[in-house]
RNA sequence: AGAGAGAUGGCAGAGUGGUCGAUUGCGACGGUCUUGAAAACCGUUGACUGUUACAGGUCCGGGGGUUCGAAUCCCUCUCUCUCUGCCA
């Protein structure tokens, strides 16, 4: 969240950034929050002035006591009735003052970087590149839905939605045979290029409690797309920077330990409440995936530089595995709630003619380091870090394309699939056939 | 799941009603000594809030209560550990 010092001294760009983001009533948020702070530090320096009065009577006492005065004690003990009173009261105005500056505060998103175009939805999101040939397929070239048949073991499906349909549900498919093996070499192999780029890898938990969820700014604000156990009220988390950012909740790093760069898998999962329609068929859209991720912690001077770093990481594995794609610099409409800056890249599905995230690359700034209280010390003085994410990258799209897009006809008139080249080593197979 | 114990500063660990934000040790940082290092010695070393700056205030797992005064007493919640049971 942001911090109020910030909005008190810099009202009109605060103003200006929650505008760009087609923030709803930003001057009534905004000034509302104000005057409630201006009513909370008021209210606390009558209450610190009252304690300190009450602190000074009950040493005074104290000494009294131990001189024998009871008389003295007494006559002290008559003025502090009164204050307790007064604080008891002022207490109360001040919890409620500051959870309603809190609760106001929560509802107001991140300031976009001076780089987020203006604009309402994805329409709106500047193209930054475009890389790679967009594949000419062959007559009766199929989506990978319908591609997927026949590529499993014994004539079955590769990816089988109706099995995973019967274990759990919708959107949680079962990879058999070599679906099964291309996800594990595309999870090795984004760990080895994390790995290579100076990440640590991590396991995190991936069930989460509420202090993780509000720490990255989940809670309050997706609350119902998050799986819950309600017995033991712990999420399922939706992505890995869940857990990993939260490795560094009440941590003031040293300096030395900076920059910190964290990398992992899991599997993650997404309640896509409302969220289905006509082009979430197949791969596009998931209950449970798998995605490794990048985590770090910057200097705030080095974020930015550290986002640059994240977007070529991950265009360079797009690179590799040979998927014309394109990045997004997501306009103040489109950005999520806690981002500054976010890219997406997007792979191009060609059987599908269309393009598909595979990839959202953020800087935060102090916007989660500010709930998650992550700090560092420069010169004596505490002051809060930037953390970024990006998925580098997430599976299921990313194999949807390179089953649509590596698709071809053999000799005898069947469709083949091919594997791209730096997969081979990790999956031991070269094609789908 | 049952029984018991516990939660204090970066860590370890004192403190059971009155200058305790907290003894001490370790660690870290600065200094003396040294060619340099180690050792030894001296000093510094929590966070939040707040003020132009002082001051002031809050925090000993969370919340509530008793008291003039709570780390210390009471209630409650959460979590951790040990033993037993079950189990990958």
């Amino acid at each position: 969240m942001l911090q109020i010092p910030f909005i008190r001294e810099n009202r009109e760009t605060t103003l200006a950034g929650l505008r760009k983001r087609n923030f709803a009533d930003a001057d009534t948020t905004v000034d509302q929050l104000l005057a409630l702070d201006q009513q909370r530090r008021d209210t606390q320096k009558e209450l610190d002035d009252k304690l300190a009065r009450a602190n000074a009577i009950a040493k005074e006492i104290g000494a009294l006591m131990k001189a024998g005065d009871k008389a003295g004690a007494e006559a002290a003990k008559a003025e502090t009735s009164a204050l307790k009173v007064s604080t008891k009261e002022l207490g109360e105005t001040l919890a409620l003052l500051e959870e309603q500056v809190q609760n106001l505060l929560v509802t107001i998103p991140n300031l976009p970087h001076s780089s987020v175009p203006a604009g309402r939805s994805a329409d709106d999101n500047e193209v930054v590149l475009e890389h790679g040939v967009i594949p000419v397929l062959h007559e009766g070239a199929k989506p990978h839905w319908e591609l997927i048949q026949g590529f499993g073991p014994n004539g079955t499906a590769l990816i089988d939605f109706e099995l995973g349909n019967k274990i759990s549900g919708a959107g949680f498919p079962v990879y058999r045979g070599k679906g099964a093996r291309i996800q594990r070499a595309m999870i090795n192999f984004f760990l080895d290029r994390a790995l290579e780029a100076g990440y640590m890898e991590v396991q995190p938990p991936i069930v989460i409690n509420e202090a993780s969820g509000f720490g990255t700014g989940q809670l309050p604000d997706k609350e119902g797309q998050m799986y819950y156990a309600t017995e033991d009220k712990l999420y399922l988390i939706p992505t890995a920077e869940v857990p990993i950012t939260n490795l560094y909740r009440d941590v003031i790093v040293a300096e030395n330990d900076l920059p910190i760069k964290n990398t992992g898998y899991t599997p993650c999962f997404r309640r896509e409440a409302g969220s289905w329609g006509a082009h979430v068929r197949g791969l596009n859209r998931l209950h449970q995936f798998d995605k490794v991720e990048l985590v770090r912690v910057e200097k705030p001077e080095n974020s930015y530089a550290a986002l640059e770093e994240m977007s070529l990481h991950v265009q360079k594995l797009l690179q590799d595995l040979e998927l014309p794609y394109r990045v997004l610099r997501l306009c103040g409409g489109d950005m999520g709630f806690v981002s500054a800056l976010t890219y997406d890249m997007e792979v191009w599905s060609a059987a599908q003619g269309r393009w598909l995230e595979v990839s959202s690359v953020s800087n935060f700034e102090t916007y989660q380091a500010n709930r998650l209280k992550l700090r560092y010390r420069v010169e004596g003085k505490t002051q809060l870090l930037h953390t970024l994410n990006g998925s580098a990258l997430a599976l299921p799209r990313i194999l949807a394309s390179i089953l649509e897009n590596n698709q071809f006809l053999t000799d005898e008139g069947k469709i083949a699939i091919r594997v791209p080249k730096v997969l081979v080593p990790y999956c031991g197979f070269e094609l789908f056939d």
